[in-house]
DNA sequence: CGGAAAACTTGACAGGGATCAAACTTGTCG
DNA sequence: CGACAAGTTTGATCCCTGTCAAGTTTTCCG
């Protein structure tokens, strides 16, 4: 049986490359921390950074003040987990900031991650009454989450809310799709390339950075565990491309993309 | 590069192993088709032999028969095309009886079927102004369609409508999840596994079989292009299983499972 | 600052599944 | 019925990626 992880584990990854937001020391940490528990009903609603991006984009401002009022908001340190597969469903999680990885793994340790998730995106409404996944903070997060019981009436109260949460839904299917296609028929190299420009893509509408420069939040690991391939192979692949000409290295996390139209196309096997 | 078909082929499957209800001969075939045609709105959705499998549950009787006036009802033939990738999505389907298979391709000519689709199923919604896949009939289908437009407005005018197809998206959005972690780690042998004992759940709902009997409506090649292998390793993993006594076969598309609890766990690699 | 642990890279080798090829079986249709 | 096409199975061989191992770099923390 190849691929069989000898132990289960869930170590982390470094903290290069974690975007500014929360590249906070210590000390600023425990301040953050705490000032956020001081307030833990979130009457910061009205001016979350994430709002434009994430489902409450749907709400006004009279409507949002009334839902702020079911939600917590609260942080994760990296490499803690937020919920776990089998847990009772209570809650539908929204990420304000950082970087979430959800997970499957099979019982000899064998683990798949179904995505990344960034600013905007929210996760736990697509199960049952348990979680089906396991979801980890990749970096320090900052996430509001909210009873599923009462979000459900929420998209009743508020149609234009449920419309948005059924968008987003739908959109994340369709990504879902062409993970699919990457994962059952693309190879290695067309594996990274294409997380490289997807990467691209997410994280150019959440940061500004240099054109052409993606800075990678997780771990090669992760990455691994993504792709349906070893570190290895990834570690192999990220040195080919580089050898290629078509990506520029800074530590292990800055990327520059030197030729977007050549990772295009070899993102897509032509 | 591995895996890269030489040739661009859309060539179906045997009919062996298809369901009764359309197995029907050439003449009656078109004696239905006229039928059909003879009354192209559907105002049979009330004996909809798939209403209370499909989305129309939600409705009552009243409700049903304003929606169907948005609906048309229609056949395909196995190996039709139903809708094609980069297609304008004009329509949501609805699977009456029959399977259809949802796929992806790259340019060379892999190809990833993201799903299968049976009685009471749809598919049209998660996709933009175009369809992002190409849906196909395995097996002759019936289905009936909706105009996109529409359809949104009738999730507002029924909220349980809407609700409902919310439900099935979020039901859907688990399974792909489920797919991500066989396609990325697990082995040939526990693909098959996963997809036999997949095929009793969904079938078993759908007709009346003897325990433990599964009649495979698809060819190999599409159950590799969905399991992320080649046709050869699928055959060979049939014939594996059968000698370790784990299956019964008769013909390619009649599977009979000796040992469920087995099958089970070599699925998920114990 | 310094030592240990974690993360990443690189090399050698192996194997699961792909590829190529051919035989066999089943379905189609005149 | 009979012949051709399509689908399935089996065998021989190859190669991409996994596995195992070791070395290097980065991070963590006293």
């Amino acid at each position: 049986m190849f691929n069989k992880k000898q132990h289960v584990d869930f170590q982390g990854q470094s903290k290069l490359g974690v975007p500014p937001y929360n590249n906070t020391d210590s000390t600023s940490e425990r301040a953050f921390r705490k000032t956020s528990n001081h307030c833990p009903h979130n009457t910061a609603c009205e001016g979350c950074s994430s709002r434009h991006l994430s489902l409450c984009s749907a709400l006004d401002r009279d409507e949002l003040k009334d839902f702020s009022k079911i939600s917590i908001d609260y942080q994760k340190e990296a490499k803690q987990i937020i919920c776990s597969e089998d847990e009772e469903a209570k809650y539908l999680y929204n990420i304000r900031s950082g970087t979430v990885r959800i997970s499957k793994m099979l019982s000899d340790g064998r683990r798949q991650i179904t995505g990344f998730l960034f600013a905007g995106d929210f996760f736990g409404l697509s199960c049952k009454d348990r979680y089906n996944f396991t979801a980890e903070a990749v970096t320090n997060v900052d996430i509001c989450r909210f009873p599923r019981t009462k979000i459900m009436q929420s998209f009743r109260d508020y149609p234009n809310l449920g419309e948005r949460v059924f968008d987003m839904t739908r959109t994340e299917l369709d990504s879902t799709h062409d993970q699919m296609l990457l994962l059952g028929r693309k190879t290695a190299q067309e594996k990274l390339c294409s997380f490289l420009l997807a990467m691209k893509e997410k994280l150019g509408r959440l940061e500004v950075v240099a054109e052409n420069e993606v800075d990678i939040p997780m771990s090669r690991t992760d990455i691994a565990d993504y792709l349906g391939l070893t570190v290895e192979t990834i570690s192999r692949q990220f040195t080919k491309l580089h050898k290629k000409g078509l990506i520029e290295m800074e530590g292990a996390h800055k990327v520059f993309l030197k030729d977007i139209k050549a990772l295009s196309a070899l993102a897509i096997g032509d």
